[in-house]
DNA sequence: CCCGGTATCAGCCAAAAGGTGGAGAGACCA
DNA sequence: TGGTCTCTCCACCTTTTGGCTGATACCGGG
């Protein structure tokens, strides 16, 4: 069996020698390279040629996993990549999956579900931990959930804790308009309150 | 030199064996033991009398690493803890150094920063990344901003989505004492709606 | 060409939230 | 002991939100 290369993108230091500590441990896996930001991915990359790229979303600055990600694929449409993040909010799994990640895990993740995401990941399957599976199902599952554009808009600069009549003005509405927008967020969300909405909205785009 | 003994507390394996492998590069730093949550912790620190405990503070389950501090604080005022932890909240600073830590780092501080901490832990001198230091900075500037307790309650309720009804429900005291508190926490963060108050309490208060 | 989805707007009414001012009780500290 | 802080509560009033119903207009697919 051949051995597996490996390229390691996260701004962590200490993440990233954790991650070559535990993937030494196996025989077929080796890691071949290590970046700290999206950029220096690309060129780890190019120079490694990685069978697959283990990448966090969350650069400290510069490029983001995402980014590096889309680009990475758009370089080498067969590149493995799998996103390896502490957070798993809805949006950036989405994100990551139009983007042409392989897999989603989490950094909680155990070893044997690291290592199957690396092996899976050269044979073309996607592995992902269990929370980002369920999140991934659940979106599939209620197509009600998806806001619109604007609805998403909306939502967005709601989190901002402008008022009704505020997002009017930003938006170019009516009051009445916002109203109405707000009325089929807060049913798609399922809360009944501009609060719980921007609790939720706040919370699932990006956070714990 | 005495070497000094360190037990690392951390429900991330990679992040552990990342800082293991870290340490394990000084000559007179030894990981005398690991812990995934806060009871782990507190038995491990019991068997291995370390002189600093590196901790986290979001354990996946159980006793969190605030608590955990608290404890080890209690059962041993000596002890010398420092929070390695990924993000910077406010409430965690403040938190963490009034259940005793010692030093607070993030997790994507250098290696340099984190040797530096530890041993300055074991001869009683704080050391923390620049931009806490920079937030309770912040906090020692403007005192007005600090919650009371119970203000800082209300406060994490809030960011549930709760009604004033359903706050005062849940602490037990009548909706004009909530609308009171309230009006308080909108002074202090500057803000003049529960909605800004929540996104400001969250986006500070955690993430990023 | 009609239908479903999206975006826009209106009016009405009830509920919730916010502003103002005041007040008493307990804790703590100088 | 007097002052300050915190937590608790009240009344009155204005503003904001949310629920409901209904309407117009554009667009794209069947």
């Amino acid at each position: 069996m051949n051995t597996i290369s490996v390229l390691l993108v996260d701004d962590h230091t200490v993440v990233r020698s954790g991650l070559k500590a535990l993937l030494g441990t196996q025989a077929d896996i080796a890691v071949v390279g290590e970046a700290s930001t999206g950029e220096e991915a690309l060129e780890a990359a190019q120079e490694h040629a990685p069978a697959v790229v283990l990448m966090d979303l969350a650069m400290g600055a510069g490029m983001d996993g995402i980014e590096a990600t889309k680009q990475l694929r758009q370089r080498n449409p067969k590149q493995a990549i799998i996103v390896f993040t502490t957070y798993d909010s809805d949006a950036d799994i989405v994100r990551a999956v139009d983007a042409g990640a392989m897999g989603y895990l989490l950094k909680d993740a155990a070893p044997e579900e690291i290592f199957a995401a690396v092996r899976g990941a050269v044979q073309g399957k996607s592995v992902m931990s269990a929370p980002v599976a369920s999140r991934l199902f659940q979106q599939l599952r209620n197509p009600d959930e998806i806001l619109t554009p604007r609805e998403a808009e909306l939502l967005s600069l709601l989190t901002e804790g402008l008022s009704n009549r505020d997002l009017g003005k930003r938006l170019f509405i009516s009051e009445a308009t916002v109203k109405t927008h707000l009325a089929h967020i807060y049913a798609k969300l399922g809360v009944e309150t501009r609060a719980a909405a921007i609790a939720t909205a706040i919370r699932r785009e990006g956070m714990r």
